[in-house]
DNA sequence: CGAACACTTGAACCTAATCAATGAGTGTGG
DNA sequence: CCACACTCATTGATTAGGTTCAAGTGTTCG
């Protein structure tokens, strides 16, 4: 029973869960392992999407660059996660960048590889198949947001998501957290508004005591009080200078 | 060869395309023939999300609306297009409502059923990964806009679209105009601005030339001008009061 | 120690949301 | 046909929310 190849983390993963260990054998075997350090990059927006990821270990930022210079994180990846979706269908480039937050490890295909494996394995065409809806739906409700909520709402999003490490499910549920690693630019960049306004909202939160912050750094404190923000509770100390 | 009941829509339709004539018929006589009237409604938002459906003629509208009452449109569904794909994934329930703009018939099949198709086509479960795939980079894209581009260039963008009857595809080809019927409470929901900003600018915009304007009507008259706009030159006659 | 980086904070500015009132087209029934 | 209500749209005035500029503080690193 010990004698498989393939990672724990794999057997796991969004794409190849509930597939039986030879499955997975094969799945593994015909992957390539890519190793980044922290900074490195998997690959550019604009490149030929030539491969599509599963992360086994560590942490990947994906960044989307417009042609003026501002940036947006559409996701934070974690191991077990896909990523680089579109080469697993027909998109010619990446429309991302694949940036390692840590030192990371990934398994990747080739497109033509990964679908030889959804024809033989129906169950890990189906578990993809899934991630996409439920991507694409986070997707759409995130243009929602960006429409409907203040950017203190969306910041409070984004801290919560960060905090319970979930960017993809639904996940309200419990497991807290402890700080986390993120600059004050990329939570702007993932919540769609400045650095500025992160910034001065993070600290008027400090000061009531929702967070505590620091160089590169945050912790949630009061998630429930986050959480009512989020809702449009704007009672919650939020005024502009403090 | 005229012995197949499928319709032409059918066998040209984004998840069908490319399939035999005898995988057609077999899609085809699975699914329920769905029609509604101008206005009605398909689905509704939080119901279970049962059926997957293709448009095969008609004019759809996907609506998805928050709790405070405000509303966003992520799509519009031409002939040929797939919608209510949640259902194709695990999803519970539909995230989206579904309203006919002109008298519509679509096909729609349980999702067992569909998942069986899938399994025996894989050529079906293909097309339908690629058009998430682009559906998916779509709204990423959207969430970029919403947070780079102003309210006039997304409205831009959101004629450029309606004239150009695409929703889905990158697709900057060709194939221009007609006056659009829609209104402007509509086009503020696809741009996610609200329906003064949309009315102030349009009302710009006609009296420079570039779109005529009339009751739930927009005419495109000069894509390239929309495009120019839409890409960043400000200069183009929009200032506040004309 | 000096330079680069990450963050903070004040002030000015401006876009776009919102409120409020009016006008124009559509449809119905007397 | 005209009066009525209704929906859809325009436009001015106001204002709040957030971006941007500019200057300054504190930290890390070579």
């Amino acid at each position: 029973m010990s004698c498989w190849g393939y990672p724990a983390v794999l057997a796991e993963s969004q794409p190849c869960a509930g597939l039986e260990p030879n499955a997975l054998e094969a799945i593994w075997r015909a992957g390539e392992i890519r190793e980044a350090g922290q900074g490195e990059r998997l690959f550019a927006q604009g490149e030929p999407a030539a491969r599509f990821y599963v992360l086994l270990s560590g942490s990947v930022k994906l960044v989307q660059i417009t042609k003026d210079g501002s940036e947006a994180i559409p996701g934070l990846i974690a191991p077990g996660e896909m990523f680089a979706c579109v080469a697993a269908t027909g998109a010619a480039t990446y429309p991302t960048s694949a940036i390692a937050e840590e030192p990371s490890t990934a398994v990747g295909w080739t497109r033509a590889r990964f679908e030889s494996l959804m024809l033989r394995y129906p169950r890990l065409a189906e578990n993809t198949r899934n991630a996409f809806g439920r991507r694409l739906q986070n997707a759409r409700e995130r243009v929602l947001e960006m429409s409907t909520k203040t950017s203190e709402q969306r910041i409070a999003a984004v801290l919560l998501r960060l905090a319970r490490r979930r960017f993809d499910r639904p996940a309200e549920g419990a497991e807290l957290r402890a700080p986390v690693t993120v600059s004050r630019q990329d939570v702007a960049a993932m919540s769609g508004t400045g650095l500025y306004t992160v910034s001065r909202t993070l600290q008027s939160w400090s000061r009531a005591g929702l967070v505590e912050v620091g160089r590169r750094q945050v912790a949630v404190i009061d998630p429930d009080g986050l959480t009512r923000i989020y809702q449009g509770d704007t009672c919650a100390a939020a005024s502009r200078s403090g």
